[in-house]
DNA sequence: CGATGTGTTGACCGGGTTCAAACAATGTGG
DNA sequence: CCACATTGTTTGAACCCGGTCAACACATCG
């Protein structure tokens, strides 16, 4: 098992490392309980493998900007992350648009076809990444005789749900500069759940992006960076900015609950 | 088939009538395609007695506050709606709670216990409403020999995921105005795609609740309403200032469009 | 080199929060 | 019946976080 596989050249130890081992940086606070990421990450390999084994796949890969689909076009298939980030992009009638998902490997996209039988949102490439997409009539099938499969979707739609519900609430229970720590702590997550090192990440996205995905200007998100890099909390690893080193993961959780009001933990009635 | 099946004694025709019979308010704009809403209606109606006639189902009526069940709690059952509205509440670790869903009859409960084997959020009853339990392994056992089950299971899932990225949508690109309008003409378009009468709703939430859900302080949701009925948009009905008459939805949904200013609607790169 | 895209920082302003006061609706107990 | 408490709503006034506008820095690339 391989703990690194993705083919974008950062977010990648720089030497083959079976994900346990990281005794050689003790002073680093482990943020999460390490059982949980190597759970997830086990989990998401069990997945490509069920998938590789049990259905027909078609393997594509795409480059920065490319799109897996697009909001309006016929539905047909799901599609499962093998390597690189997306985001998906919502637009409203109107031409708002919105980024409402970052996705990782093993992450599937396309669910919100299955009900209207259209896409609802653009998924795009921000990186180079391989997906595996998948027919979601053959996926029917196939997991009428092999009840895991159809586990593993459930599991995945299941996951996307909570993790919408997860974004609301940041949405609207965090200041701005929380809802950017928090974003930076959820990305140092998804790369730890997959076996990558998650105290350097290298940011796919412009800050318009991220001020886009978390409801505010590229002009706080750049304040808050660089109120959190003044504080300590991350650093800029070359001048690019977009790579961030986090020296210390707990202490981003740390502040974004030291950010939220005590108003804003009210409680309903 | 009956278009009214609701106990709660408001948002409910006097008489009972046909969901096509509309043409004695021939001034009320049509703000949605009627075909839709009877669609929809169908669709929720379908999907009802399929559970009813194809799983054992586990009926239980629940008043005000009542929970169907809490975050944490083991996972075990979906829960359909039969009649009635539900919130679900989600709180983080540090204790802020926030609603992230409103729910009405037709609709699905519990998905985001599936991956995690417990609830991850509250299903609290905001009304008198009868709650159809189902066993989640009965559930896919039926599926399996009934295919439109798991079609029905996958079409629930799938709005959901639908719905939350709409919210996103809503909270990251238009006004705190703006937002209330499209509360309240989401609502709306959700009795009327259950063949309930939407031009007289009946907010079974305190304006703390509102705000919540849309990211807002309370006072600030009391403005909104207050300019909207000054502007004649929405009237109140009775003195409660909780039943709202909306004259007219397309109103409300010009009035959402005005709101957004144009730099939102700025496209990513 | 200029052109372009991206990021940073400052100054200003305004929408929404916060704090406060008053009012309305409802219930409770004497 | 009223007095009183409780909960929810409205409205005003002051404040402030984050949006807006602008200028500048810096990198890449033709």
């Amino acid at each position: 098992m391989y703990a690194v596989e993705t083919p974008s050249a950062s977010n990648v130890q720089p030497t083959l490392r079976t994900v346990r081992s990281n005794a050689d940086e003790p002073r680093r606070r482990s943020a999460w309980k390490e059982s949980e990421m190597t759970a997830a990450c086990e989990r998401i390999t069990r997945q490509l493998q069920l998938l590789r084994d049990e259905v027909a796949i078609q393997r594509r890969v795409l480059h920065t900007g490319d799109k897996i689909y697009q909001a309006g076009q016929a539905f047909g298939a799901l599609h499962v992350l093998h390597s690189g980030c997306f985001k998906t992009v919502n637009v409203a009638a109107d031409g708002r648009e919105q980024v409402v998902g970052l996705h990782f490997k093993g992450d599937w996209l396309g669910f919100d076809g299955i009900a209207r039988g259209r896409y609802g949102c653009d998924a795009v490439a921000m990186d180079t990444g391989e997906v595996w997409s998948i027919s979601y009539d053959a996926l029917l099938q196939a997991a009428a005789r092999q009840p895991a499969l159809l586990a593993a979707l459930h599991d995945a739609m299941s996951r996307e749900i909570s993790r919408d519900r997860d974004s609301l609430l940041s949405l609207c229970t965090l200041s701005a500069d929380a809802r950017v720590a928090d974003f930076l702590r959820y990305w140092a997550e998804s790369l730890a759940q997959r076996g990558l090192r998650s105290d350097h990440i290298t940011l796919r996205m412009t800050r318009a992006e991220i001020g886009n995905y978390l409801g505010m200007t590229l002009e706080t998100v750049s304040r808050a960076l660089s109120r959190m890099a003044s504080e300590g909390l991350i650093r800029f690893a070359d001048k690019s900015r977009r790579d961030i080193l986090i020296p210390d993961v707990g202490g981003l959780m740390t502040f974004v609950e030291g950010c939220a009001p005590a108003s804003r933990k009210v409680t309903l009635q």
